[in-house]
DNA sequence: TTAGGGTTAG
């Protein structure tokens, strides 16, 4: 009988069946087994799996006794918790109070919370520690070792333990090529799989995830169509959502919907995460409508579900339906996150609503107890400023608990040029050069703004900066995909075998936008050059470019859809919205920073980004 | 009782 409740205990933790648990944790205490091992520790891991953490502490808390594998359970149970750092206070009350050593199994724990808390510093303190034990040659330890140092981007120390395993299982192997993938080493990463003596279905997915996470989303979708034509067979969902994540990355529209049919076709469309992928990737890929459709579809929704779709809405501009999906979120009992927050600060300061996101920022704390991050500040910060409050939004960086970074900066600085306060961009712009920034458009912004102000010395030292530094501005491109035919545009560069069609189609519409009274709005050009040659410059930019190969090339009447690396430009803003009114045609353009769909004259931001 | 792969912002 014993045997046959810790199998249907076993059963209710992998199950995550947290009513079952509390029945079984009755059934041991009647029948007086509970003290009995493995009870303990198989009743605490149970819970734990269940969501139940509080009953596994009480469990915990409560037992009389407390040794190495009861200890063992709860750490675990701690470090997989949305609180790994309480692992580390429970191993300290371990050693002192109950005077328990740790064993190969509280090591692998204690190391795996490293991991979690990405704290590579403790990590080596635990190896240290491990060396020393009698445990020095546990495999298990040096697994989660190997993993540990991956995840905290010590690659090459991660190799030198994974060298030391004797045996080498697939775990091992699978951290190891995780470790090498996501940290950019992609070359080694190849090498290792294929010195796989298996590669099974979790090694493809966790090279496939490492690229993405180094930001190769072009090679994990290459990955994916290999395992495709191989025999790997797909029996779980990770491997699609994170396929179905490299597209909403490239936002590529058509590769999502084909991943949208296998999804269906290999029955996983009740995985409420890869529901979630697919809805951020129709998201990402400018198909907000198809977005919602896959939302209201979903069985279930989680927190990360209702966040994805109102950061959605958000993005493409459509506050209104952002807030009421909070709202129905609110009502369905469902508590929102710190991410539900950013993305609702960023409504409202991409709709100019600045009560509102006034409002939402103090309603995170008072309401809904989440202390706002420095992210959160900088949203505030963005939302008051673009609106034109800029001591107000000055006053939030003296007053926030923060240290300023690049981003805050930058958006008040983006914000003085907007509304022409120059004495402000100059304090500001200084504070930026102070912190010796990293990402090239900082300099392209900080270089505008003392050119403006006719500070050269300063545009020369900024110039230099980027020299020394070796800082490039990144050429402006933009990407459009017609299904059977996808292009790159590069900005100033126009396809040879297109060359004469594109120009003069472009001219047409010139002349046409002219008569409707469009003037080049050339205040974005940045180098000193004579006004015609700045209206050339904008009169190739990428996206234009893109817009009039689409025109040219997509069936009449379809949106055109376009991806841009940078900002959208003041002017460009102003010539989409010109064109899909001259051309009755809609055109989405993702920019670097939100979506915008330019109907009839005019663009969803409501000029506002 | 321990170790590998998945979804939201930036």
């Amino acid at each position: 009988m014993p045997s046959l409740a810790l199998a249907a205990l076993r059963s209710a933790g992998r199950h995550r069946k947290p009513a079952a648990c509390r029945q079984l944790h009755a059934h041991l205490l009647k029948t007086g087994v509970l003290s009995r091992s493995p009870f303990p520790s198989a009743l605490l891991g149970s819970y734990a799996n269940s969501g139940l953490l509080f009953d596994a502490h009480h469990l915990f808390d409560e037992f009389p006794y407390r040794d190495a594998v009861l200890y063992s359970s709860y750490l675990s149970a701690l470090s997989h918790s949305d609180r790994p750092s309480q692992v580390l206070c429970h191993f300290r009350r371990m050693v002192s109070v109950d005077a328990v050593p740790p064993d190969g199994f509280i090591f692998a724990t204690l190391v795996k919370t490293c991991s979690r808390l990405g704290s590579l510093r403790l990590g080596k303190q635990v190896h240290a520690q491990f060396l020393l034990s009698s445990f020095h040659e546990d495999d298990v330890v040096k697994s989660s070792l190997v993993d540990m140092y991956s995840k905290c981007g010590a690659v090459d120390d991660a190799r030198k333990v994974f060298e030391t395993i004797p045996v080498k299982n697939h775990v091992c192997w699978t951290a190891m090529l995780s470790g090498y993938a996501s940290n950019g080493r992609r070359a080694e990463a190849l090498e290792l799989f294929s010195q796989m003596p298996q590669r099974d279905l979790i090694a493809w997915t966790a090279l496939l995830s490492g690229f993405l996470q180094s930001g190769d989303s072009f090679s994990a979708v290459r990955l994916f169509v290999e395992m495709r034509r191989g025999e790997v067979e797909i029996d779980d969902a990770f491997v699609l959502s994170t396929v179905v994540g490299a597209s909403s990355d490239l936002a590529a529209l058509q590769l999502g919907r084909q991943l949208h049919g296998l999804v269906l076709t290999l029955g996983y469309e009740s995985s409420m995460i890869l529901g979630n992928a697919l809805v951020d990737m129709y998201a990402k890929c400018s198909d907000i409508n198809s977005a919602r459709a896959v939302f209201e579809g979903l069985a279930l929704r989680d927190v990360i579900s209702w966040t994805t779709m109102v950061v959605g809405e958000a993005q493409h501009g459509r506050a209104e339906d952002a807030f009421n999906l909070y709202d129905q979120m609110v009502r369905a009992g469902v508590k929102p996150n710190e991410v539900t927050f950013t993305g609702l600060i960023y409504a409202c300061s991409h709709a100019g609503l600045v009560q509102k996101g006034r409002y939402m920022f103090d309603s995170m704390e008072q309401e809904h107890g989440i202390s706002p991050t420095l992210q959160h500040y900088t949203c505030l910060l963005d939302l008051l400023s673009r609106s034109g409050h800029l001591a107000e939004a000055e006053n939030v960086i003296d007053s926030m608990p923060y240290v300023p970074d690049e981003a805050t900066w930058g958006a008040l600085l983006s914000a003085c040029k907007k509304h022409g306060d120059t004495l402000m961009s100059i304090r500001v712009a200084d504070k930026l050069l102070g912190l010796t920034p990293k990402d090239p458009s900082t300099y392209i912004l900080l270089s505008n703004t003392y050119a403006a102000a006719g500070k050269w010395d300063c545009v020369s030292r900024v110039r230099r900066l980027m020299v020394d530094m070796e800082i490039k501005k990144q050429p402006g491109y933009s990407w459009i995909d017609l299904g059977k035919e996808s292009r790159l545009f590069i900005a100033g560069e126009v396809p040879h075998s297109m060359r004469q069609e594109i120009i003069r189609l472009l001219n047409e519409l010139t002349i046409e936008m002219k008569k409707r009274g469009y003037v080049p709005d050339t205040t974005s050009v940045m180098h000193n050059l004579e006004e015609d040659e700045k209206e050339q410059q904008l009169f190739l930019h990428s996206e234009r470019l893109a817009v009039a190969f689409g025109l040219l090339k997509s069936v009449p009447g379809k949106t055109i859809r376009v991806v841009k690396n940078l900002r959208v430009c003041v002017d460009c803003h102003n010539v989409l919205k010109l064109i899909s009114g001259i051309t009755a045609r809609e055109i989405v353009v993702r920019d670097a920073n939100r979506f915008h769909h330019f109907e009839g004259g005019k663009c969803s931001c409501g000029d506002f980004w």
